[in-house]
DNA sequence: GTCTATACTTCGATAGAC
DNA sequence: GTCTATCGAAGTATAGAC
């Protein structure tokens, strides 16, 4: 993460133990929030003691990074074997609402607020994800016999980020009023463009 | 905020330090986010001592709730008076496109994760606001003949709000492309909605 | 209404023993 | 690789003088 060398020793990248407390601390992020991350929590929930977080991750930041980058790469790792296979709008439209990355978004989005290294992380990952979903769901909207110079892909693919993104907010908050009309607007919408191609 | 009673002293609603410590307060938020909303940074940045937070809230949390709550206020009243004059779909996207808010938006929603009285407050608001635009939108779409059937007002809502809110969060990111392509289909729709109203 | 003083907790981080 | 021990900084909150 950095460049900066000091004495410091630093656990194996591939230990077991260092996963398990990144395995610690992103459940931490998603149940409390990422305040709650901290090399004492962290430790405590990984029943190890808080000195090894800083054995195996130079600075906090590091550790954010390395949860980030984990889900960031498994999850653009599912996506590619998805497409690979060959995916429907409707299958994009499924991925793409998976509820469970909502809360890790916002509370990333919060954190690259203040902190520059996992604002690049972030901004890295997006783009290389945005640019894969993008060629698939143009190439997808393209089989649907949907006019590319009528509805461009990328907006498309704004709207269907901007909608699941908004309706997984406000479930966290409790409010769902319209969702449920929503989600079955999209679907019909989506199984219509699916008899097309 | 809360009914507990102690002896502590808390000062008047309506002092003028008790506004410039909430100023303070919500200019930390959106500089550098909620962690660095603290007692000691709150007065330091209002040239006050930190001590004077706890003298006017008496929990971080209340200040918080108080620094939303103004600005919901603000924000719905805002609205409200766009309203009463008349307003066309596009006074609505670009009351809604508005990015100032959207970091606001991102730290509360992060912040609802883990505190319940701020979840409550927020929750609170977001139905409040949800149907005071829901109404002037279905009165929009109604006066440009669109039909209610066909795209439902509460799913052109959530599409709009998605736009605007993932356009800011990338925005933040440096993430943007696609960004004008999108504002400009959205505000050539609009425009094409206005003239047959 | 604002201050000093202070109690107590938790934080990130490091050094060095085993 | 994991532990004990420890530092200094920063956090929330309260009591009481002025």
């Amino acid at each position: 993460m950095t460049t900066e060398h000091s004495t410091r020793r630093l656990g194996a990248p591939d230990s077991r133990t260092r996963a398990i407390l990144v395995d610690a601390a992103e459940q931490l992020l998603l149940d409390e929030g990422y305040a709650a991350v901290t090399s004492r929590r962290v430790g405590s929930a990984a029943g190890l003691k808080p000195q090894l977080v800083h054995y195996y991750f130079r600075t906090m930041d590091d550790l954010f990074v390395e949860v980030f980058r984990r889900r960031a790469e498994e999850n653009l790792g599912r996506f590619e074997r998805m497409v690979a296979g060959g995916c429907s709008i409707a299958d994009l439209w499924r991925f793409n609402a998976d509820l469970r990355g909502a809360r890790f978004n916002i509370e990333f989005a919060a954190l690259a607020n203040h902190r520059k290294a996992i604002r690049t992380e972030i901004a890295r990952y997006a783009e290389r994800f945005r640019a894969a979903v993008l060629e698939a769901l143009g190439a997808a909207l393209a089989a649907a016999g949907v006019d590319p110079e009528r509805v461009p892909p990328v907006v498309a693919l704004l709207v269907m980020t901007g909608l699941s993104q908004v309706m997984a907010i406000e479930g966290e908050l409790g409010v769902s009023a319209g969702h449920a009309e929503t989600t079955a607007f999209v679907e019909d919408l989506v199984a219509r463009l699916g008899d097309h191609g």
